[in-house]
RNA sequence: UGAAACGGCCGUCUUAUCGCUGUUUGAAUAAAACAGAGGAAAGUCCGGGCAACACAGAGCGCCAUGCUUCCUAACGGGAAGGCUCAUGCAUGCAUGAGACAGAAAGUGCCACAGAAACAAGACCGCCGCAUCCCUGAUGCGGUAAGGGUGAAAAAGUAGGGUAAGAGCCUACUCGUGCUGCAGCGAUGCCGCAUUGGGGUAAACCUCAUGGGUUGAAAGUCCAAAUAGGCUGUUUGGGUCGCAAGACUACGGGCUGCUCGUCCGGCUUCAGCAAUGAAGCAAGCAGUGGGUAGGGCGUUGGAGGCUUUCAGCGAUGAAAGUCCCAGAUAAAUGAUAAGAGCUGCGCAAGCAGAACAGAACCCGGCUUACAGGCCAUUUUUAUUU
RNA sequence: GCCGGUGUAGCUCAGGGGUAGAGUACUUCCUUGGUAAGGAAGGGGUCGAGAGUUCAAUUCUCUUCGCUGGCU
């Protein structure tokens, strides 16, 4: 059952872009300047019980920054808001290198909208539609500029 | 052996792969090694450290605490004891609870009911005297035993006493005061005196003690870009030039027109003018504040563990030993395998694993908590 | 992280120790040919929960739960 280090043995030359499943601090969107433009200009995608929020940056980091959110009022005690985000950050991180080479500026933001505990294998499905949606319309609009 | 109460302790573990944060080594963002949530990290209910600001001293006000002694850096916490209450046995013991100073310093309140709810009072009663229409009624006086109301009616019980009664008197009990004894003290015991005037202070209040205010989003240091502040300097249509000036564009005057020539340079004031002063704009240089961002504060401490000693105990002292999270839109995770535990099941196997996530740091309190272990007490049943 | 406020009828709020109220909503009746408006009557409350103080607690005190505001 050691599926993942297949996936990540299988992608290794494959893929260009993050052969290793890393996630580092620079990864992580965490200037409030930048969190507030997320949210005001930002274009939505839900997937319920995901919902993404993202928006070209210009500014200088040049690889996707990632923000997860888990409402206080869906989950009242912080080790189960903690449960959801660990969640979420370990299937982004196993999964991005399907839908992005490392060169995009852009800011993603990730909520979690139910208020059931998820199970990780449910949330990494749903991760991975709602990621398609978001790199589908991001084609589109590069497309069409 | 089962149950209950109360107290103390533990709060699944190991390995592999992929990651995250910190420290050390390293030129390095490569790589390696090591470390990485709790008993409550929670609530923010108390007390401290620490920081900034304020501050002669005293009083008033506000807030908190409130039996005694001790522990402690401090506490509203803890230990030991006293008193009161409740329960049990059955008469002084056990267990539990207690915001447990003051109600003759003053003010307020005590609904309904009741005659009367605080120096108030007599409804029905009881007794004496007087009058009358005399088995009774009325008036005056005495009384607080009995009745009824209420949460509470002014010590209780028994006897004496009296016209009837009453701490009016006596005995015992309770309360209060005083002497003596025991105790550091709260308090207890003995004796004497005393009629002894409700409750409420988790109503205002009085007394005693303590408290300066605000909290790491405290505070402090570095500091980009852009805009703006201050200072100095240069320029005042443009180009060239260090400058003087030259060329050129523009406006005005001289002239009927052209050529030519003269004058003018942002605004205001002074001056015939040159020019000067003030302002405005632009360039350059310097400077200070501040934003984004970053560093410190920040994890070696009233620290942990072990042993010995002192103390009834809380706790303290000494010696040895160890370094044990440090993030910042916030790391401590995911997956797989195995072991142990619990439930169901003969078994194979299947299912389950509480409450809950550091945020400057400590000491407590309170609240949540599956399951397990230990000790004490009570009790049920069985055996000897 | 720190500091406040609040919880009462279906809804919006009074009441701050002595039988819990107002407006609105609801039900029934009157009025009208019918409806609205108006009038009369009525029902509906664990005063967020649990302890304590008190003769008596929605009110006072403590604990707890929910909602909500402020401070970068």
């Amino acid at each position: 059952m050691s599926r993942l280090p297949l996936e990540a043995n299988s992608h290794k030359q494959s893929s260009p872009y993050m052969p290793r499943f890393t996630f580092h601090k620079s990864e992580r969107l965490c200037s409030k300047v930048q969190i507030e433009k997320l949210f005001q200009e930002g274009k939505v995608i839900k997937q319920y019980p995901l919902q993404v929020i993202y928006r070209i940056n210009h500014d200088t980091p040049a690889w996707p920054q990632l923000l997860i959110t888990v409402p206080k009022k869906r989950f009242k005690r912080a080790n189960k808001r903690n449960r959801v985000k660990r969640l979420i950050r370990e299937s982004y991180r196993l999964q991005k290198h399907l839908f992005f080479s490392g060169q995009e500026k852009l800011h993603i933001g990730i909520i979690y909208l139910s208020s059931d505990l998820p199970d990780f294998d449910f949330l990494q499905k749903k991760l991975n539609l709602a990621l398609q949606r978001c790199k589908n319309e991001l084609d589109q609009t590069v497309q069409g500029s």
